[in-house]
RNA sequence: GGCGCCAUAGCCAAGUGGUAAGGCAGAGGUCUGCAAAACCUUUAUUCCCCAGUUCGAAUCUGGGUGGCGCCUCCA
């Protein structure tokens, strides 16, 4: 198994720290608002991540945080009112809503920034005592960039070559300009903290350090995020941790690209962002986890209706035949038996999970991926699900649909089943009804209804084995 | 100014030295009462352009062109 590490700049054959377990930590999300699509990218991504782990039996420990004191935050609170918990907790709220849409599993331990205070006040306290940092005479602490020599080393800048730049705000307190804030004196209106240093909050960067530092240890598998935070979110963590812990923090840095409109960035600054609820009220949310992993995760890909709906159209033919197969199972009499064509079969079957694996051994190559689950779902529609396919044993039949679902489900890219829910008695009785028009050949009764039906939102298909039903909503 | 990424069919997208995966859309056929689903066939002599290296280049090197990101909060 191999991942690009941003650190190193290559793709790396993966080891972890103890044998077969992963520490994993990814920067969660500042709550002061809906998701974004752009915000669904790392969500999705290092899910498909932790779920592959898992399926090759690692032992994971999967953190994601909540910054849930920030400067946005506290803005919008004072602006509508109310305080920056409220704030915090309803947004947080709403996002696990839009997770779990995007079948995206609850990390291990998904920590605050609030309920870290102390471990924070405590990390600043251990840099300041070792020199690493310093408080000015507004009661501020920042990170002394220049006592850390290989700041940079992730992102590849040089603090030379960041001075030429014209963007970084002149604050005269600093030592440094490329020194970064670690505690914020308190301000008017501003939630605070007593700390050694006077009242005040923790900085955006320490929280991370310090949530890993006390949820996972001085140095983890791998930390993952979006490309934007290299610089200087991750580079800061590293000089923070490094220096308090004397260790190095992560072996593997991972970072996914962007999600664009019309080849720009997707973001709340440049408004042109959609929110993942909206997108989802109106597609659902299965194409947009589709959608995330159709391309390799450090790609940046463009978002539109019209991809969407390729997405939509893609994960129905996955899911016809994941529902076409189940059909076929149920209608299959339990007297075929099983025999060694069946074995045979079953090898061929188990080369598109070792097809599967390759690619996702090869930094996560989930287009790969998701060809090869295409591969197999015209391998299962050819062979078990035309019209001229012959008898199979139940038992085939079953190892292929565990075959399928275990590959989805490590994408998570289909939703319930089909089997899952019921149909109600009225839909079961016009279902009746129509076969009985049908059997009578009264063909525009049967049609009308099977219109009907429809528009209930159950599709109605014949088969040489009776009538084969669907949810229409399920994708 | 510094650091970095990208360009493959109508659209989305793998492949990174051995002769262009997969999906969507399109065309033709099979099946069906008609559908739907599915299957079969078909859809890039060519990978932004130019030059070079090589027996061989989408893939490596150099030079262009076009687009984007980070260096400020960001996924």
């Amino acid at each position: 198994m191999r991942f690009y590490n941003t650190l190193t700049k290559k793709k790396e054959v993966f080891k972890p720290i103890h044998e077969n377990k992963v520490k994993i930590y990814v920067c969660g999300p500042t709550v002061y608002n809906f998701m974004h699509l752009g915000n669904a990218r790392p969500l999705c991504v290092f899910d498909v991540l932790r779920k592959y782990l898992i399926y090759r039996k690692f032992d994971v420990t999967f953190v994601q945080n909540f910054t849930d004191i920030d400067d946005k935050i506290i803005a919008k609170a004072n602006k509508n009112g109310v305080s920056s918990k409220e704030i915090s907790d309803l947004y947080k709220k709403e996002y696990q809503k839009d997770a779990h849409g995007l079948g995206v599993s609850d990390a291990d331990i998904c920590p605050t920034a609030t309920s870290n205070i102390f471990n924070m006040i405590d990390f600043v306290f251990e840099l300041i005592k070792k020199g690493y940092a310093y408080k000015t005479i507004s009661n501020d602490v920042y990170f002394r960039t220049d006592k850390f020599p290989e700041y940079g080393k992730l992102s590849g800048q040089s603090i030379k070559d960041l001075q030429i730049g014209t963007r970084v705000a002149f604050n005269e307190e600093k030592e440094n300009p490329y020194d970064f804030v670690l505690w914020k004196a308190s301000k008017l209106n501003e939630p605070w903290w007593p700390s050694p240093w006077g009242n005040g909050r923790p900085g955006w960067h320490i929280e991370c350090s310090a949530m890993i530092k006390n949820h996972l240890g001085s140095t983890i598998d791998m930390h993952c995020g979006g490309q934007d935070l290299v610089f200087p979110h991750h580079e800061n963590e590293i000089a923070q941790s490094e220096c308090c812990n004397g260790k190095k923090l992560a072996n593997y840095w991972i970072h996914n690209g962007f999600v664009n409109i019309n080849d720009e960035k997707m973001s709340k600054s440049l408004n042109n962002f959609f929110t993942v609820r909206d997108i989802a009220k109106k597609f659902g949310y299965k194409p947009i986890r589709y959608l995330m992993i159709s391309a390799h995760y450090r790609t940046s890909i463009n978002y539109s209706e019209a991809v969407l709906l390729n997405c939509k159209s893609a994960l129905l033919r996955l899911h016809n035949c994941r529902e076409n197969l189940n059909f076929k199972i149920n209608s299959t009499d339990e007297n075929v038996d099983y025999n060694n064509e069946d074995d045979k079969l079953k090898e061929r079957l188990s080369e598109y999970k070792i097809d599967f694996i390759k690619a996702m051994d090869d930094d996560l190559n989930t287009a790969d991926a998701l060809a090869v689950v295409f591969d197999l779902t015209r391998k299962i529609n050819s062979e078990f699900l035309s019209n001229k396919s012959k008898l199979f044993s139940k038992e085939i039949l079953v190892f292929s649909r565990k075959l399928f679902d275990e590959l989805c489900g490590v994408l998570g890219i289909l939703g319930s089943k089909n089997d899952d829910r019921v149909l109600n008695s009225e839909v079961k009785k016009l279902i009746d009804e129509r076969e009985e028009a049908r059997r009578s050949r009264d063909f525009k009764k049967s049609d009308e209804i099977r219109q009907k039906l429809y528009e209930i939102g159950v599709i109605l298909e014949d088969t040489n084995k009776g009538v084969n039903w669907k949810f229409r909503d399920l994708i």
